[in-house]
DNA sequence: CAGTAAACGAGACGGTACGTCTTGTCTTCGG
DNA sequence: CCGAAGACAAGACGTACCGTCTCGTTTACTG
């Protein structure tokens, strides 16, 4: 099966390279309104037409960039469920406190990540980046899963365990406090909040 | 010092009123894209100095419409916690659901709420905006907190439980479900919800 | 009948000077394909939406500049037939070797009339711009064939003259050799031309 | 010294025929602006490479189709100086007319000929092209002169007569009405045109 | 018949201007 | 002083085309 030679000359990644770290330089230090098309072009010294045959919409390039900031967050599995789920929400709550920084000037405390949520309104804009983010996180949550239900299946977890319920419970108690309280998200928070999921409140 | 009664012509309720109906409007039709200040002015028959003169940004008015559509999610309490909890969280989620709706062709199912997400990035441009939006949650959550204690006097919930983490995994999964994963977020869930909270994992 | 006052703020006059000169000096300098209207409002230091406000079109702008330019050829009747045609020719002329320079570098000799010609294509691209132009040379040959008209009645030309096809003739012949033969177009010029017309060729 | 004979590949007449055929179409039916080189190359399912191999510019594509248009308007000289003049007018004429229509929705009287107006403009962008026009109509002027020159030997015409003159009054008067005015070219404007020329104003 | 030179299809690329849009301010007149 | 009307500065957006380039492929002539 002979490989179909590609036709036409090949998309360069070169340029490829140089708006990505443009778009996150810019992304990371002026926030997602500092961010503009016009600036990424000239910074990565391509055309704007480079960019929008790559990305359709400034939107698009800027979730692209973010994905590519949160790529790997993997989980892994030492047997210890309540180590594993605390290092892997240390993990998440990382990737969101990078995010926090962005566009602010240095000392300034971020009390939210404006530019987390401007990437969510995106999904809100465009159908496909919604459709993408939702296999992301489907992906990264059925990761969860399964550790979660290799623990149940060792006995460490109770057997009727709703574990979408306790992804749901974890995660989003840390987004809620990165996007809406503006609370911190720290170690020591990974820790109560696993405490707390897993003890339950009675 | 005197009271230096008010000079000139008051403001107009009847503009007020207008901005606010036009912009909510506008806000749950065609979502935080389609409010544009120019088209409430003329919806509402006023001119755009109107509108800057009470709101200093697209931001301010969009949050302030918001908050009118959402101002009162009561807690009551019933001295069982567990309906209690579900029933609140519902209200919440009810909240959201309005919101999710908003800017979508109707039958079009939101996966997400990217209006929503539009209001939080807006706390991250205006740091007047972050600061309201703290002040309502620390508001909010402290009533949802003061249910939870009455409880735990009683005797119904553990004596050393972290009723901070409590709440943010109970309203985090929310937010959580409907700003980033899309899922669904109805009564059901909700009792699904405050279950797994309060019986633990282990 | 109480004059209607003018409601909103009025059209700034500095910037309408402002534009025209920016443009009329680009026009002549760098010929219609170096007239950009970013670069107009750049120089008459103007938002582009100003620019758009007046005139739709780049089309639109450079066409209302060259009829400023050409504005008043006026037509003088000394009771002189031949020599009044020939002062009208010559200045109808020295509108078109005005025209005949935009662009040019200075000392190359340009055979034709670039910019009059993209003037005229206007014209095709824009129904509006064509009537105008219409207008302007209805007017324009209207005051001409005054002068012939006049010139007929006293019995100095024939009884039975074509006075349309002799504006054709004379004005033609200007335009032909500008813009497309090439060749130059002066005051001798001028007078071969009228004689010829009057004398006739048999 | 031996013919060196071609080296390589041969060009395809095929992709020449192809070309030219959608560039007339293209021309003809959309003008001037909708001649796309990217349009033409789909259209004769050819690369844009090869478009640019033949022709440097939209410019000289375009000058070449119309060249070809026009190819031929061959004058006759049956000894009748009076009828071959307007013969060779209405050749002239007919030519333009059919350039008027191009770019036109039909049944829209096309007040003048934004294209060839676009064609002239060319001529001020290439200074090859401009040099192309010059040859064109000097040869066809040239033609056009004999004739006249011959009909002065035979006595029909004044013994003085400014041919160049003569020439660009009939030729101008035609150009003007189609590119200026945008008044109606027929034979019996063809007829008043020769007419007056021969006869003088006098 | 193998080698080579050029044409060719495909499509990415840099560049540039266009015309549009929206925000928030400013200026005028009138109540 | 408020309001209505609308002009204004600023600046990004996404589009369109041009003419150049870089691939891989095809077609001739040539040694």
């Amino acid at each position: 099966m002979a490989e179909r030679g590609r036709r036409g000359r090949p998309r360069s990644a070169e340029a490829d390279a140089a708006i990505v770290a443009a778009a996150t330089e810019l992304l990371l230090r002026h926030g997602y309104g500092g961010l503009s098309m016009e600036e990424v072009a000239e910074r990565a010294a391509v055309a704007k037409t480079t960019l929008y045959r790559r990305w359709p919409t400034k939107d698009h390039l800027a979730v692209a960039v973010v994905a590519r900031l949160q790529e790997d967050d993997e989980i892994t599995d030492t047997g210890d469920i309540r180590k594993d789920l605390t290092d892997y929400m240390e993990k998440v709550a990382g990737g969101l406190n990078r995010m926090r920084a962005a566009g602010r000037r240095p000392g300034e405390d971020s009390t939210s990540a404006g530019t987390v949520a401007e990437l969510v309104a995106a999904s809100g804009r465009h159908d496909d980046i919604a459709e993408l983010r939702g296999r992301l996180y489907a992906r990264r949550n059925a990761l969860a899963r399964e550790l979660i239900e290799r623990a149940r299946r060792r006995g460490d977890l109770r057997a009727d365990l709703d574990s979408e319920v306790l992804l749901d419970q974890l995660a989003g108690a840390l987004y809620y406090r990165v996007l809406i309280t503006g609370t911190p998200v720290d170690r020591a928070y990974a820790e109560r909040l696993v405490a707390a999921a897993l003890d339950g409140a009675l």
